[in-house]
DNA sequence: GTAATGTCTCTTGTGACTAGAGGTTCAAGG
DNA sequence: CCTTGAACCTCTAGTCACAAGAGACATTAC
């Protein structure tokens, strides 16, 4: 049995954090001691583990509470986690899409821009101001 | 002269969020009606599209407040400019980087698993739990 | 025993909005 | 001129996933 903090430099979960995640239910209330502090086994720890894995890889605290669910289901069909890992990597790779278009526009902009003149003439600035000026839709 | 809701419409942003810029200093308080309703003319108009345009590139509000003040004085040298718009392609790249390597990650793990059987042995789940069933970091 | 560190709860703040309540003003039609 | 309904006003609270801080209590090391 080890004590929040302990839980937190194995985990490199901050410590108000794991109370947050206690919260919000994604981690069971922890046993306390006399004094009201908590305490947690290597349940808990594996728990945990999964739960920052999770949010490393960008899911919600809401998928990740789905997917907790069926991990304390082991009869159930796996098909809603697979559905949920799928959904998650579209919405990943949507992004990444978006943000290359970003990336295109932004260097097109800050190429565009010698920073030697005065901001009246600033390409950076014109870019921003006027849509036209842009390559395409973003 | 025209409305806040004629603005909104113009330029595609919703009308609290136009108040919102208003009370973040991004846009100058509005000329009122007699009943006290926002007017607008070109030049708010301009400003706005000059925002929405710099959010959809994901300019941050600060970083917006900076390119704004450059724009009011058009005397100073607009390196500051030049160098707001490089650090967010810098930022965009990185983002970009990171996620790859989450498409990469969520890619194996969702393909792993062919949906067919429970929960406990769902390679999703298992990927999630066991760190060590990665690639590599992330 | 004492000092230092850790932990507790509770409240507030973050960024960039969004939603809702309850009331007022405007523009158009009759 | 009057009414109706849409648009507008301010103010408050909620979103997500935490982080920061206050003030009090617990634990651990020496």
């Amino acid at each position: 049995m080890f004590s929040i903090g302990e839980l937190s430099k194995r985990t490199e979960v901050k410590v108000p954090t794991i109370r947050y995640y206690e919260e919000m239910g994604l981690l069971a209330e922890a046993e306390r001691t006399s004094g009201n502090q908590r305490r947690y086994d290597t349940a808990g720890l594996e728990r945990l583990s999964f739960i920052r894995h999770a949010r490393d890889l960008g899911f919600s605290i809401e998928a990740i509470s789905s997917l907790i669910e069926l991990q304390d289901h082991p009869d159930r069909s796996c098909e809603a986690a697979t559905e949920i890992a799928t959904s998650q990597l579209q919405e990943v790779r949507a992004r990444i899409k978006r943000l290359k278009l970003l990336e295109k526009e932004l260097g097109r902009i800050s190429k565009g821009c010698n920073s030697e003149g005065v901001s009246e003439d600033c390409y950076v600035l014109a870019s921003l101001a006027d849509h036209n000026l842009c390559d395409r839709d973003h």
